[in-house]
DNA sequence: GAACAATACCGACCGTCGGTTTGTTTCTTT
DNA sequence: AAAGAAACAAACCGACGGTCGGTATTGTTC
């Protein structure tokens, strides 16, 4: 039994991708060679372009992927939350969690930004973890929970703090109890909001 | 009348220095080669090499400086502020103008993380722009202004916040109205922390 | 001021790596 | 079965970061 190559192409782009997602998150984007890559795979650097047109757009792949399971972190546990406040916060904290490990972090917030350039993260970043975000904020402001106010700056200022408060967690030598500070900084500030 | 050692020295870092950063600012770490900036500046490859230790180690040094220039631009506007209260959000707004800057946001905000590493970036952070937040901050909970409570994950939502809004503003078709509406933002999200 | 040392600088060279080209194998299609 | 296309391999190219031997200029010592 051969084979087809449709499986044949998802199977190599699923080991290209997960080799890549695993030694950029160890080594960074700039420290790691596509031959490395590829070797670790298990293809050639010809099969890896036949699949991707670039270095950049293999990790363009890869911070889809990871932006793309992150988002699915954040549903989850605001799906899990009684009511649109809690599922809010809940969302919040998972964010944190998960942009916490090292390896989503060094991928999503080191270097995403610099590699496929602001424009393009932004974009993905809004299909993922920012969409659930905005949503939440704007349902609860439709609920009458939260004031009216422009959703978009709302959005830059919550994503952005996250996105720091997460690297800082990461290099923090207590986690646990910085969590717990963060989020009881940050619920003050967006209840503020009401 | 010939130059000293120590001008001579001084006049080529600071040509090094002043190209390098006009060119990262303008195409990016990773789009700049060490040869192009060698020759803008009017010195050798060897030259360059013999100040700097890698290209790395160039940036790291241009990021030092610019990260000074901001720190100073939002001193000035804390300084002319009438109380501390108002010199904070001064501050704030003075650095939200600062990393608006494409030049400066480039390499601050975009290639820095990812080039030096967090730790030193946040290093650099400190001892510039974050340590006025920081300091304004504790003042404000020492006058009782503001609640006290831990400042670090406060310093660092903020921060992120804010660099996050200066990045989304310098792509925004409209600066200056979406620069109000984050101050009209963020102002509320400090003041339920008093 | 002559000899020596230290520093600033040059430019050829090397290894690595992103990207291209060419060739081979394997499946699909008719 | 034959033609064609897709998946892959591997040799190759050019650019770039980094090194190194060497030169020129300034500083120091006797």
């Amino acid at each position: 039994m051969s084979r087809t190559k449709q499986q044949q192409r998802e199977e190599t782009m699923e080991a290209l991708t997960t080799t890549a997602r695993r030694l950029f998150a160890e080594h960074g984007y700039g420290k790691v060679g596509l031959e490395t890559i590829a070797q670790a795979a298990g293809v050639s650097k010809g099969a890896l372009y036949h699949h991707f047109s670039s270095k950049a757009d293999l990790f363009r792949h890869v911070l889809g992927v990871v932006q793309h399971d992150v988002g699915e972190q954040i549903a989850r546990a605001a799906d899990a939350a009684p009511d649109s406040w809690a599922g809010l916060l809940a969302g919040c904290r998972a964010f944190l969690a998960a942009a916490t490990d090292p390896e989503t972090q060094q991928i999503m917030l080191l270097d995403g930004p610099a590699v496929v350039g602001w424009q393009d993260w932004r974009e993905l970043d809004a299909e993922s973890s920012a969409r659930h975000l905005a949503e939440a904020l704007t349902g609860l402001m439709a609920e009458g929970v939260l004031a009216k106010r422009p959703v978009e700056p709302l959005v830059r200022l919550l994503s952005g703090a996250m996105n720091e408060a997460a690297v800082w967690l990461a290099h923090s030598p207590d986690p646990q109890a910085d969590l717990a500070a963060t989020m009881d900084t940050l619920t003050p500030m967006i209840e503020a909001l009401r």
